[in-house]
DNA sequence: AACACCAATGCAATCGTTTGCAGTTATATT
DNA sequence: AATATAACTGCAAACGATTGCATTGGTGTT
């Protein structure tokens, strides 16, 4: 604006530069100091004086270094988030979730994967600490418990399963109670032999939902039977050989219908059913545990207990949010929302023998 | 804190405390310069003086601070990257890839979803610049052109798609190649009224694969119809109402074979089809382009063009973190990776009239 | 007119690391 | 033995934004 070739005269200098505070200020006539307080603290300055600053930053394309800001303050409006696979339609979900609380209280996340191995997790962790995440919000492994310790200072929210660790807050789905509502709608059907693929134990969800079904059945008077609850371990591969089995037993001792305990079994489960030729639901009924594309259009279209994964994220990273705010040590918040029964095509009454 | 029971209880304190590099210095008797070189440049520190600060540091449970290194150095360490949308299973992948070629050289990723919306794509980029990514890896939205000036000073990788920006490193599958081997291997079944439903045009990969299909059909001598290309807008409704709409067709005029430009289209195709109560593939073969765990156990299997999308991923990004170390600004490179052929159940010849 | 008060601004220190430079020794060279 | 050379180490200045404190000048009160 002095001379009519300035230094920033053509035009394009102006956009490859990296302005930084200094350059705003020195455009505006103004210290650093009254720079930065003109974008963040808006009462702190004349109004002239603002919107001066303000045009300046504006046409400099001013970014602030969130590094430098971060460091100063001690918060770098970043939070950690680890999950266990985002190939899992859960899991990205979940993901999903969680960013898009993120972005909407202007956070950024560090998303990582554990692959459900623990020392991928600390590992994760490891990246993590160094960045200053305020917050973290994991799908903790069986190591979390030990893995967490890594992160001590760090407000942590557990996603969808718990690690064990006292103190924790949590966010997950009642997986007791959509168990139930499976298992009582088979019972209904008329159902006897109920089967169920079951995860690892050191996982708090399958322990959970294995309650949830033992509980179905003697809520009903019907005897649990150890010869019919087979592990899975969470894996396609594993729920095939586990139905496999299950269904290869001769026809009076074969159960007349199966719940599976999460979505990649599910898979296997019912590839194993259809390469024993046998038909479903007439011969056997199917429950899932996670809805999913598959699950939605396969066929006949399977009858599955719905988790609100979206929500659960979402729902976990407001609530990490909220914690930074209030820096009050809010006690352990244990969260439950409720899962949904979607009534498909996979399961109907036993054949009549 | 006056009184005797403080409130942080009496060990924990040594725990709960952030060891900095300072004190590190104190703990191993010698300067934060020191302990700084000891660390990280290990040659530039007498032997006994370097282990006497590892000591310190792994005793105090030392974690450098990435903000305060990152703003010194002016390298955070960090990579954006910006994929459509991680609901889809190739992008998850997409991402997969990405993530674990930036972990294997110490790299941290902010991932980001546009939704395929060029506006969410421009507010991820405005996030992103201030946490002083070295490098951008991007799924770009048909806005990318011009969105990506607000992030003209970094090196840019264009993932799976092209932004048709000049001098773009991009790294993409052979889409043309891919089509037209679909396109072969249905010609070679005998089919000659072949459809197909394609995206939108202002994305690169749907232009291409559209232009596989003409020219395969082409260099076969069968005449391009238009009334056999319908748009399906890549969403799952989209192919849904296209393949409707197709196979409404009078028999004589109805497609015997389809060609669908990605997996979200192709299950609306697919879904139609049975909603018509036509049978694949003896009424109409389908070939779909992407693979999914959908495609390979839906009945029938389907056969598809397969991209490496975890490849692609990890390829995307080595190659910035590649630009990143020699800083001579290489100029545009363009890889492209071949697709594979997957043939399963979903094909056979037409049927004789 | 004297005083208190408040709004607006700038100065300079700070966050935790890194690194150019200079200072101190010990080792090698002639 | 004198000096060049190298190997370590510490001092202090960066990186860019924020903020406590001091300064200035204007307004209001009595």
């Amino acid at each position: 604006m002095a001379s009519g070739t300035d230094f920033f005269g053509s035009r394009k200098d102006v956009i490859v530069f990296m302005a930084g505070l200094e350059e705003v200020a020195k455009l505006a006539k103004v210290s650093s100091a009254t720079a930065s307080r003109a974008l963040s603290r808006p009462d702190k300055v004349a109004l002239e004086t603002r919107e001066r600053v303000m045009r300046a930053a504006e046409q400099l394309g001013y970014q602030p270094n969130h590094l430098a800001s971060g460091l100063r303050k001690g918060k770098s409006r970043t939070i950690g988030a680890i999950i266990s696979d985002i190939l899992n339609p859960i899991q990205a979900l979940l993901a999903k979730g969680i960013q898009d609380a993120a972005a909407k209280r202007d956070y950024t996340v560090f998303l990582f994967n554990s692959d459900e191995e623990s020392n991928k997790e600390r590992s994760a962790l490891e990246s993590l600490r160094g960045h200053m995440p305020q917050g973290l919000i994991v799908v903790p492994t069986p190591g979390a418990k030990t893995n967490l310790k890594l992160v001590h200072n760090l407000p942590v929210i557990e996603l969808d399963r718990a690690s064990g660790l006292k103190n924790a807050h949590t966010v997950m789905v009642d997986n007791i109670g959509g168990t139930t509502t499976a298992i009582n709608h088979l019972i209904g059907l008329g159902h006897k032999r109920i089967a169920m693929i079951v995860g690892d134990f050191d996982i708090s969800t399958a322990v959970e939902r294995h309650q949830g079904y033992r509980e179905a059945l003697e809520h009903a008077g019907i005897p649990y039977r150890e010869d019919l609850v087979l592990a899975g371990f969470h894996r396609e591969d594993g729920g095939r050989s586990a139905a496999h089995k299950l269904l290869s037993k001769p026809l009076k001792q074969r159960p007349t219908a199966l719940f599976v305990g999460n979505n990649e079994m599910t898979i296997g489960a019912v590839l194993a059913t259809r390469a024993l030729g046998l038909s479903i639901p007439e011969d056997i009924s199917i429950v899932g545990f996670d809805d999913s594309r598959w699950a939605m259009t396969m066929h006949p279209a399977l009858t599955v207990v719905s988790q609100p994964a979206y929500d659960l994220g979402y729902l976990a990273c407001e609530t990490l949010l909220g914690l930074l705010d209030k820096s009050k040590a809010t006690h352990a918040s244990s969260v439950r929302l409720a899962t949904t029964f979607i009534e498909r095509e996979s399961t109907a009454p036993p054949r009549k023998t």
